[in-house]
DNA sequence: CTGAAAGCGCTAACAA
DNA sequence: TTGTTAGCGCTTTCAG
């Protein structure tokens, strides 16, 4: 609990001015390297670490970006971070996560709290991919939306392509030779569920197929996938195959399958979403999942906002490509 | 995109000197209650955010603190983050969250970072519970430690107390009637395992009982649960209960237990250890979980934090109790 | 009750 | 090559 070091005693130690202190240790202007080395000694000696309310202060830039989750920080948030903190981490910039908590007031005083503290940009994300309003009007600095998209098409919006993550299950389906597709999944009234289910009917329609049977909407729980196996084996549907609007709802229904005496994958193969490794692994057997990429999400974002900060703003929905995981439950 | 309003533009408006505008807009000060009106006024039609840098650099306080997880931020670092921020957002005090990814570079960087960005105080987290080398020496801001625990004993630790969360499943479990209980948990040189195999035998031993077989150490996983099933049932040892070192392995024993037949807890009663919602919930049946608070053990960690600022600090571990929560895995 | 002025720690012109 | 100086936006004495 020392009282912090100020570049005016590191100067006084090296025997210089503040001025040529600061930029011995900012590398700018022009100095004598020995000077400049005796400057950076005596800042390690005292262990100087500059004041960023001083220097933002002079500078106008923080170099720190906030992200506002405005659900709560979770299994989306957390890698949607990393990625963003990869791409900022090159450029010195440090990532500031403010947990909103799906309630409108504590988003507004987290945006009002970075407004303070003069953040560079900010990130929204959260945990569904459906529209949300803008976080704010006018604001003094760029935003980016991140898995999240915003209403406001002028708005920067970095999504997953779920329709297209459901088109790769599909596909990956019909490749293992798979013909009589069914579709588990979430609330109908949820928009993933509808892209997800959209994107699967499109595809089979593209081959001249359909699905199996109707699209079966419950919750995202392995509770419903495990009831779902159920209400899929008494409609005598002769089903080789199933995508699952969630790696919860697939594994449920994997248990649900067996305890019914299925095989999987031998008499119904199963592709679950969100590649969400407990899920995935946990499953018997090992889960087949479409990965949003929620890493690359974050990383991409960032870079926009990166642009943004820099005076060329993308704007407009980006939307970007799904991975299919293949795992034993699809293997042929 | 607009510029940032300063406080002389809100001055300007309201027609009165900067200096007066602050004492109006922070309360402070002797200001006719119609000046204050005007300037409160100014402000919030122009949209004033007062500049934190340079409030801070005036006052020395950020009013905001750090938290570094030295792990990766997951299951364990987001309640303890809300529970942080409940204690700190009363006093209207933010949370900067950095992952340091279990890399010792990238903790030093945030280190630095945020003792640059002057935060009044650091909260230091990670996934274990064991003890770990104080993060720096002579910091200039006051330290805790929220779950993780610091090698330096008059370092302020807030810790769960594993043992008793052991404690309190083996009573719970000989509160239901069982006598011959098996402990099956992760890897032997775990921090976590060895405290709570620890607490489970000296639970019973004050009960002048045993340990039904040897602990069965494994990984945390629910593959080693489901293969701890096979390896308690080959023993033939006669066992009616299983206090689990987690959730995850309790998922994979119950499901091990089913495939051979037994039945949950008719058979075998099962506690688990986390209280993890996808764990508890998603096992058959519903799984008995030992709850370690890490809510609470956050608020705490910040109360304490708060007390270190204000310049009353505590030194030295504070362990917190667990809680219990019964679930049909452990019906009578 | 209000205004003027100093200064927090730093950077960036400009002088020397 | 280095020092001097003027602020960045705010708070806080101290006068008035």
């Amino acid at each position: 609990m020392d009282r912090a070091v100020t570049i005016s005693q590191v100067a006084a130690l090296a025997g210089v001015s503040t001025g040529t202190a600061s930029k011995a240790l900012n590398g700018r202007g022009a100095l004598r390297p020995e000077t400049r080395l005796r400057v950076q000694q005596a800042a390690e000696q005292l262990g100087f670490v500059a004041n960023a309310a001083a220097r933002s202060l002079q500078t106008g830039r923080t170099y720190t970006v906030g992200m506002i989750t405005t659900d709560s920080i979770g299994r989306f948030s957390i890698p949607l971070l990393i990625g963003a903190e990869d791409a900022l981490g090159a450029g010195q910039m440090s990532v500031f996560l403010c947990d909103a908590r799906d309630d409108p007031i504590r988003e507004q005083y987290y945006l009002r709290t970075l407004l303070s503290r003069k953040v560079d940009g900010i990130i929204v994300t959260g945990r569904r991919t459906q529209a949300r309003q803008p976080i704010g009007r006018d604001l003094p600095v760029p935003v980016v939306y991140a898995f999240i998209s915003s209403a406001d098409a002028r708005d920067c919006s970095v999504v997953p392509d779920e329709a297209d993550g459901a088109r790769r299950a599909i596909r990956h389906l019909l490749a293992v030779g798979r013909r009589r597709i069914a579709h588990v999944t979430g609330p109908e009234h949820h928009h993933s569920a509808q892209m997800r289910a959209a994107g699967a009917a499109d595809t089979l329609a593209a081959e001249g197929l359909r699905l199996a049977t109707p699209v079966l909407y419950g919750e995202w729980s392995e509770a419903w996938g495990r009831q779902a196996a159920g209400i899929l084996l008494s409609t005598g549907a002769d089903v080789d195959a199933v995508f699952c609007g969630s790696d919860q709802v697939a594994r449920g229904l994997a248990e649900g399958l067996r305890d019914a005496g299925r095989e999987i994958p031998g008499d119904i193969a199963l592709v679950g979403f969100d590649n969400w490794d407990v899920m995935v692994d946990g499953s018997r057997p090992a889960l087949t999942s479409v990965d949003m990429d929620l890493e690359g999400i974050g990383r991409t974002a960032a870079e926009m906002l990166l642009a943004a900060i820099n005076g060329e703003p993308v704007h407009g929905h980006q939307a970007r490509p799904c991975r299919l995981v293949p795992r034993a439950s699809t293997a042929v």
